[in-house]
DNA sequence: ATCAGGCATCGGTTACATCA
DNA sequence: CTGATGTAACCGATGCCTGA
């Protein structure tokens, strides 16, 4: 075994040594399902001496550019990536991950944003539900009142005239269906009006 | 048509710097 | 000092393209 060998299976084996003992410890895979280990990360090269690998950050004037290529079109050209690298000074390999990693940023508070969105949408919606139920409410109140008055009526004109044609009014006669997919069922005796013949005035139907 | 290899990109993750 | 946050870098998976 070659020592270049030797160092590639110790590599191995370290590697295999260093599965996130915290995390995949607690992953416990589903039948027959395979949970697999992920590398671990090599240590910044800089790692523990000097200060020479240790300039991660990027400066303002590189983040500058960069963000102003960005600005003019997320995707990055090979061509572009060189250009640029060689303008700001960095491998072209920098220029690509800094791109990979805005577009995530972008993505990710675009999502926010849609999100946000969405929920005022979605409570703007609950809220005129809301209103519009409370006005169900008193739509039917407004209604079994209207129904008391009619029966009232009825009674009445029965006891005046058993031959008159009103007596042979009857609610059966109404349409039931209109009003179950609004919840108010058991309102069947409702009137079936023309479109736009509103009614203001609880007997104003009466005229129609 | 298909297969392998190169390359770009993505989502997820890690390491590190900075700040409150 | 410490935890939270931001970000550069890495990893593995995937899809597309191209040449054999």
């Amino acid at each position: 075994m070659t020592s270049n060998m030797k160092t590639q299976v110790d590599d191995q084996m370290v590697l295999l040594s260093q599965y996130y003992p915290g995390i995949y410890d607690q992953l416990i895979p589903e039948q027959g399902e395979v949970v697999k280990p992920r590398r671990r990360r090599k240590k910044n090269k800089a790692d523990g001496n000097s200060s020479m690998m240790r300039k991660r950050k990027l400066s303002d004037e590189q983040v500058n550019l960069l963000e102003q290529n960005f600005g003019n079109e997320h995707k990055l050209e090979s061509e572009r990536k060189d250009r640029l690298a060689s303008e700001l000074g960095l491998d072209p390999r920098q220029v690509a991950v800094w791109f990979q990693n805005r577009r995530a940023r972008w993505k990710s508070k675009k999502l926010e944003e849609e999100y946000s969105k969405l929920k005022s949408q979605h409570d703007s919606t609950v809220l005129e539900k809301c209103q519009l139920e409370s006005e169900i409410l008193k739509l039917k109140e407004q209604l079994s009142e209207a129904e008391k008055q009619i029966n009232s009526l009825v009674e009445r004109s029965d006891g005046i005239s058993s031959t008159s044609p009103c007596s042979s009014f009857s609610m059966e006669a109404m349409e039931p269906h209109f009003l179950g997919g609004f919840g108010m069922e058991g309102l069947e005796n409702v009137f079936c009006l023309p479109e736009n013949n509103y009614i203001h005035g609880s007997l104003d139907w009466m005229n129609i």
